[in-house]
DNA sequence: CTAGCTGCAAAGTGTTTGCGGCTTA
DNA sequence: TAAGCCGCAAACACTTTGCAGCTAG
């Protein structure tokens, strides 16, 4: 439908694939960049989130589409649930009962065009429950 | 667990609530503003911030915990799903199939305090399909 | 009367973008 | 070589906050 330019693979798009690859969490922008900036120090923030989008857009990672105020990436491009932690943020992948993905995602909206779905569990996580913020406010 | 001082129903914090309660589809704080501004001139964006958080801390509204880029707010405060338009971010009710929000929002999660859970169809609504928006970059 | 709220304006956070020079294919 | 990228810094969009005066209970 719409034309694609050749991708270039620089050292700064490779870095920041890789990175978020390798994340065990689903990253942030600045945890990736934080992370890249170990391998490439000079690399800018603009770059990051330039680059970020763009595999996003051609499907090399996924753009997490859940709450929270950060976007968060994923370098897991089938659909998938996850879990948030309300105090912290941190996002990770779930097992979550009584959800069929496959499904949802193809559910019948009158007069909408359905692409996809997103679960998300909210609550929060063994590092915050022991911390003792699981009882304060709820933020998101 | 923790004091709530109590709350006083101001003309402004009144306008909010209905104007959260009345609307058709899930507004954002910039669509709650500028319908209060209609009765009430003079309140301030910071006023409609800070009651939207309030009442929802206060259960009397919910924040909706989906994508996009800003937040929304939803005068039910029972758990449901959601569709998002891709395209220009509206939200409202669905019905999704192969989901059960009850036992999907009681998963047992290792190591987690499950408090909740939110399900959320992406697509693109009858107005921008018709627009034929539908096939245009995704947004967030 | 006074705890709690408001309007205003300034400050924060997270993300996007214009530009001139550099690099990958 | 040239289309595509990069780093930088300034601009944006959305949200939060400090303050001094106002108001519901």
């Amino acid at each position: 439908m719409s034309e694609q330019s050749t991708l270039r693979m620089t050292r700064q798009r490779r870095a920041i694939l890789e990175a978020v690859r390798a994340a065990r969490v689903h990253p942030t922008a600045d945890e990736v960049y934080a992370k890249v900036r170990g391998a490439l120090p000079r690399v800018s923030l603009g770059t990051v989130y330039r680059n970020l989008e763009e595999l996003a857009r051609r499907g090399l990672i996924s753009k997490i589409e859940v709450g929270g105020t950060q976007r968060r990436y994923d370098g897991e491009t089938v659909e998938h649930c996850h879990v948030r932690c309300l105090t912290c943020g941190h996002v990770e992948d779930a097992e979550v009962d009584g959800v069929d993905l496959q499904k949802a995602g193809a559910s019948r909206i009158p007069g909408y065009v359905v692409v996809g779905c997103a679960v998300e569990v909210m609550g929060y996580c063994p590092r915050c429950v022991m911390a003792g913020h699981a009882e304060s406010a709820r933020r998101s």
